[in-house]
DNA sequence: CTCCGTGTAGTCAAGTTTGACTAATCGAGG
DNA sequence: CCTCGATTAGTCAAACTTGACTACACGGAG
């Protein structure tokens, strides 16, 4: 599963009532759309399929006050906030070599309760040294490694991978044990810069400018 | 652009001849259905697709002599050789974070000369840099980081993975300037494990455990 | 002989993603 | 006043992916 309904449900979640353009920006925002695939076309496919699934409420809203057409506003139903939470925890403890969904459940990590996420982020590793372990012996044939030629070099790529991935794991986990960011349930919720872009607020990081590691 | 093409090009290429069912256990045999989306699906329609863009060029066979339907064979075309080096490089040199396709061309590296794939690795490098520096300019608020908070560590994640990703790729690079394995122009092709299944022959690895790390 | 499981080969509908396109309004410049 | 470009908001067809399904043949158990 993609990053792409988390993200929209995150920032729905955010804005309390959103409409499809204001998601679009707040995931630009966030920088979203330069590691996930949160294109135009994907935001609102995600919106209408989600309501179409009772995860999200919509209201027809007469033409915005700035141009374009009519435009839709949409609310999280309870159903939505179960998703939404199945979702990030999903994406938090899978090792599915997919880094945008688990950089987008890094950006709501703070939406459960500090003991939760470490919970789930050492399943994490769990899962990464499960992986790990099938590589090896899925590569490893019968008569020893070094028959493999260069295809050993998969394997390799696949083990280099994961090791960086618990690593990068194990480190968060301390940050977080050491006390780092506000949890929910911790008092003031965090509103630092990057929170949400209240209405009509202009992005001040959208530079317009094309980054490398874009697809051409 | 995902892997499927890229192993589904390699695989014909390989057999010089082939039908669907054959190129989903070669697939299958390079454990490609672990880490790619290379599901029977994908397979016949990048075939029925190639072929209508005439990258590959179609039998109709007879029932095969083993049950089933009939089966249609596919032979590249010399656009197909093309597209396959275009997209074998192209894999080789872009940094867009899918290790798949990362592995798929990494199994058929040997396809180039070893120069060129020096050249391509180095090219790499560069771009991971780059990305690496982009990520850490969006990601550096006015006010220094620190006001990020719990967002900082979706730029950890990018640059952390960033850096794996060029120390595994300098790696390589060293291994092949030592002159590990056999490119092309270099004597005997690979015909080591894991070359190609021969028609008839039994996957030995085909082992039908689910490995972890799959999507449930 | 018949039924069942396994292997062979592929199809199909439903869902998702992509990239290009539409359409309306506002503001600045000529 | 008119036009151009930017911003706002969203649509659409084409391509791709997914997972379940079909259909046929062989071989062994009962």
């Amino acid at each position: 599963m993609s990053a792409i309904r988390l993200l929209v449900l995150g920032a729905v979640r955010r804005h309390g009532r959103a409409h499809g353009y204001q998601v679009r920006n707040d995931l630009e925002y966030w920088g979203a759309h330069e590691w996930s695939n949160a294109k135009p076309g994907s935001i609102y496919h995600a919106l209408k399929q989600m309501e179409k699934q009772g995860l999200l409420h919509a209201h027809e809203i007469a033409p915005s006050t700035a141009g374009g057409p009519p435009r839709t506003e949409y609310e999280m139903t309870a159903k939505g906030t179960e998703e939404y939470f199945r979702l990030l925890r999903g994406s938090l403890t899978a090792y599915d070599q997919k880094p945008d969904v688990l950089a987008a459940a890094l950006g709501f990590i703070v939406d459960l309760e500090r003991a939760e996420a470490l919970e789930l982020l050492r399943d994490r590793v769990r899962a990464i040294q499960d992986w790990r372990k099938a590589v090896t012996e899925y590569y490893t044939p019968e008569g020893g490694p070094g028959q493999l030629g260069h295809i050993g070099e998969i394997m390799n790529l696949w083990v280099h991978s994961a090791d960086a991935g618990a690593e990068w794991t194990d480190g968060l986990i301390r940050r977080l044990e050491g006390g780092a960011y506000t949890f929910a349930g911790e008092g003031e919720p965090f509103s630092g810069v990057h929170a949400v872009l209240a209405e009509g607020e202009r992005n001040p990081y959208a530079t317009g400018e094309r980054h490398p590691g874009d697809e051409r």
